[in-house]
DNA sequence: TGTACATCAGTGAACGCGCGTTCACTGATGTAC
DNA sequence: TGTACATCAGTGAACGCGCGTTCACTGATGTAC
């Protein structure tokens, strides 16, 4: 049954939520057409009237997720503590897309490498001209390197089986950033 | 046709580098068991003599790659320098583990993720114990904020469709760890 | 504004394919005498 | 040491399953008059 254009694209929308969503909690492998149109409520043939295939899902997701991600609103420090506490790597399906997706974006598709390129350089842009002091060149470095040790530090502390050893991952590199800056 | 006992050993240790390379390079779910098989020179249904399933596999795999993962031995400057280097991005089937795979061990086995654990653990005491100066406290401390970085900017350069940029990522990283010591 | 009808978003059964896994078979190994 | 035979590592066809994708169909939408 034909629903309105605003439905329609009501829907759309709804598809890349759940993609966004079940991508970073799963993974793309993991995470079938059918899983997502399911939780988008909707059949699984109807797919393929808004995308031509998967892999054009998993870039426009790329592109939704990392054009909504966060600003370092709150405050430097805030936000910093925020991503490197246990909320958050317990949480990835609402949390970064950068720490939950950046491993699996080997053999994606070049539209969805180009889209995490556009998300990291811009990314390093906000953190650099939120960071309190320095010329443009040491900025920058700061925020590749503080950038860096954050997206790992979640990575390998959701990478293990080990919960005192993936909380000190996150304790110690608050600690050696705060202590850098 | 059966195999003496010895061939049988080195077929086995055969598959687990095999899967080690592949699984480094592709990701587990990316390379098939007959992928696996036919690298090490065998036909797939062999390998259920080796290993009770594809999970096993993986999880064995890393216990392999973990075990045999490289030492300070060059001295901590050059070793950091190798490791965020563009041969090292660009070889994940030779590269680091760690790197290659930690962002794919969300819902893997216990077994895996143990290994994983276990491989995290020894890796931040053999880069705590070579580092130069600093209490026991300051040293575990920058251990793992060095790692999560350099681990950090390995799969973030991985993960772009820029040349440059992940050129940046790595020499930025370099920079402010150097800077950090 | 009201009616007739072409459009097309969504449905759900069906398709081909490749995956992990099984199994009857083969023939070299290694043991018993 | 030499022979007879039970063992069992590796082979490759076959299995069931779930995936991404297709397609004939349905019926609400939105346009033409």
């Amino acid at each position: 049954m034909k629903v309105s254009r605003e439905q329609m694209k009501a829907n759309r929308a709804r598809i890349l939520d759940e993609a966004g969503r079940l991508f970073r909690q799963h993974g793309f492998d993991a995470v079938t057409v059918s899983d997502i149109m399911k939780a988008a409520g909707q059949t699984h043939g109807g797919f393929y009237g808004h995308f031509a295939s998967k892999d054009e899902l998993v870039a426009q997701t790329m592109i939704h997720l990392l054009h909504g991600e966060g600003s370092v609103a709150a405050g430097l420090e805030a936000w910093i503590d925020t991503y490197l506490s246990p909320p958050h790597r317990d949480a990835p399906a609402q949390g970064c897309p950068t720490a939950s997706l950046a491993g699996l974006m080997r053999g994606q598709t070049c539209e969805a490498r180009a889209a995490m390129a556009d998300g990291l350089a811009a990314q390093l842009g906000r953190l650099a001209a939120a960071l309190p002091e320095g010329d443009a060149v040491a900025r920058r470095r700061e925020a590749i390197g503080t950038w860096a040790a954050m997206v790992g530090a979640v990575i390998l502390s959701r990478s293990v089986d080990d919960a005192a050893l993936a909380e000190e991952v996150l304790t110690g590199t608050r600690a050696w950033i705060a202590n850098m800056t």
